[in-house]
DNA sequence: CATGAATGAGCCTTCATTCAT
DNA sequence: TATGAATGAAGGCTCATTCAT
């Protein structure tokens, strides 16, 4: 049994190989870019060999895409279940999101490659059920965190406003970020944006002012709190970023 | 004479043509199924005859981005010059954006498809930077009423929040619904958002409420100001949305 | 009638027009780079123009290869009936090679391009012969001149040693010389061999002295021969030589 | 290790087979006829495969001109090597580039095709270096030659007249002679030359007593010469040539 | 199991030729 | 008669996938 083990152990490193190098091409050269043959090379096995951890091309794809899901929906969770005001655990999930952008920079890019090269419509339903899931569970965290802060009294929403509308605007408004921000060929600083995120941080904090989400962001130091939760939440994550810089 | 302008006008709606086809195939089977052998059959022209209009097929590419480009720069301007407070211009710029994606949901679709499939390496400098500049268009008028907001005293931005700040936040919330509106295979609805234009349009007046930009939403009615900007800046555009519905 | 000669003159100069434009593409892009397009857009005539002088492409290569052989036939007659010993005739015969190829530079190649591209098969047989005659031509004047020398007792050739051999040796020598100076990536000068047509003239004179043919060269100032041949049978030629030089 | 050499050899095989298709298809429908799905089909092997020995069609004429040029040099030292007097050297070369020419008149052939369709231009400097050395091997046997010659005071030039004269007006001769003979379209026979390789051998000898070098060829029996030469020096080449009659 | 040669469908592009205007 | 848009066969090349070794 150890002997499996050690197998399993080595062809889910080896998948984790091809994945990665993957991702490499495909940041580099494209979608079309991305050829098995470039991914035997740079992997260093033969085309036998990655066909054997994967069915075919579409699964190299997919599975890049539930890898980021899946690190993405893991630091959200975190993100939410960070112990505070209500407001404070939603900063959370912006912390996590900025965390994962810049972190995983290369996921995050890779995601918006293959989601346009209308790659979803050749995955199997099975799986596309596992991408959406993992999607809604991104969504779940913050629409339990807006839902305990209506709850708490921390939040009270007008008549005819949908809870869902605090946590549809703050993340609209972090992926048009991101979107924008990662976006080859249109160099923000260019068109006079210069600090992308720090611009997203002021807006994100009018948003929740505005819904009125108590403690209001004159009353309390939110900057002071992210600090704290990179600290707190994401020690490792934090360690990494600082290491890179 | 008469004779040359008819034969130009039909090569320029041949081209039309062949770029509408382009952009129907974008959509439906993504980038690598637009084939210039797709596009001969479904605009029932010859591949020689498309190659007559279009030198190549990055060239097609780059000419759907520059319609689009040209649609947008077009409404924003109208939008943004919109005679009135500086806040309604600025929701102004919202309704051009709002009647953009309505009209055009296919243009900024197939946008969002090419851009993401690294076309833009391949375009010939020269078209990039009329692309670009287009792109600027919308963000100067934007900038434009920003500061003219602030010359009039009904936006005081505290230090350290630079003009950008404003715009920037708008056009990503703006950008970020838009893209996961029409991102395929992520319904929405099926998330929690069941109207998301309505969610915009409540967030991004929350937003301008935060920066403090007067007349507030509790103050004036802007559900007014949108029918009348749709009425009088967007009547032939509001005909065509009323025609579809 | 003056309205038909006028039309049948400008046609004739609209052909040769095309030919001359058609041999430049030649020379200049290969046989590849010789389109329709480019002839057509060369020479300032439409496609259909072009077509209604010429049948289709293989014509036009055709009629290229007849020009060449006409003009080569007509300045080899001109140099075998020069006046003086057959031994000055068949100089002659050399210095109109050497005319030739110093006149036309592109048809020589031209034609060794043409001839390449295995076009004589794809010819109608009729115009195939035409070109058989005229080369034919050629050595039909070399031949004659052979004939007389034996016949005037200035050659005797041994016995089985038929007359051809003298001038198949002398064509030889100088196509072969003449191919070697034309082709394309094989400098001469770069294996050795800086001035090819004075190594030509020398080795004629070996040939020729070889054969007994009287007088012989150490009997007869040939160079001074060679002077008078280009002043009295080729006067224009040589004007136009100098002109260019 | 066997295996390896095996499958090394398998390909080096299929690789001579696809420049053997090709040569053919050359020969048989000029250079625009050889086209890459011709060479499949030819060869019996698909598209791909072609490929996967050559990089792109080009490179696979570039091999056939190398394969030629090998071959050549590889006689051309042989048959200069030959020991014997000077002249008797010379006529080795002599007899060398006729055993080329039988034993593969189709390398011949094909060379004059490509190098007519200016394919040089397109090899990588890196090759056309190769072949240019390959060419210049040739000509350094013959230089030789005529240097000993001049030394041994067999061959005394006149003022004025360089060694690389003598070389240089044997090759030219030699080379029309072959090119005339391969040449399609043009069959010496109809032009009234029946033995173009009998008279290049009488030519070639005047050429060579008109510059003097003893012993003359009246003084020495250089039939016999030949006679031995293709006996002793090209044993196996005369063998093959004599199967195949 | 690993390998990588073989396959062939499919892509982009060119170009000789035709024909309506 | 002149034009040049339309055509479509054909060419060079790529690449996902298979399978014998």
């Amino acid at each position: 049994m150890a002997t499996l083990t050690r197998k399993q152990r080595e062809i889910r490193d080896r998948s984790d190989l091809i994945l990665r190098v993957s991702r490499e091409l495909l940041l580099e050269r494209g979608y079309l870019g991305l050829t098995m043959d470039r991914i035997a090379v740079a992997s260093e096995y033969s085309k036998g060999t990655i066909y054997q951890h994967f069915r075919n091309k579409e699964e190299i794809v997919a599975a890049l895409a539930v890898q980021t899901a899946e690190k993405r929906v893991e630091l959200f969770r975190r993100g939410g279940t960070f112990l505070g005001s209500t407001r404070e655990r939603m900063l959370g999930m912006g912390v996590a999101a900025e965390v994962f952008l810049r972190l995983y920079p290369d996921h995050f890019k890779a995601e918006q490659i293959t989601r346009a090269a209308s790659i979803r419509e050749k995955i199997s339903a099975e799986r596309a059920q596992h991408l959406l899931q993992l999607e809604h569970g991104c969504v779940d965290v913050a629409t339990a965190i807006v839902q305990d802060a209506v709850q708490a009294g921390e939040l009270s929403l007008p008549e005819g406003v949908p809870p869902e509308t605090v946590s549809f605007g703050l993340w609209c408004l972090t992926y048009g970020v991101f979107t924008l921000l990662v976006t080859e060929g249109r160099p923000l600083a260019e068109l006079g944006f210069p600090e992308p995120l720090r611009l997203l941080e002021h807006n994100q904090n009018l948003l929740l002012d505005g819904h009125g989400w108590t403690p209001l962001s004159a009353d309390h130091d939110y900057a002071a709190v992210r600090t704290r939760l990179l600290a707190e939440v994401f020690p490792e994550e934090l360690a990494q970023l600082e290491g890179r810089a």
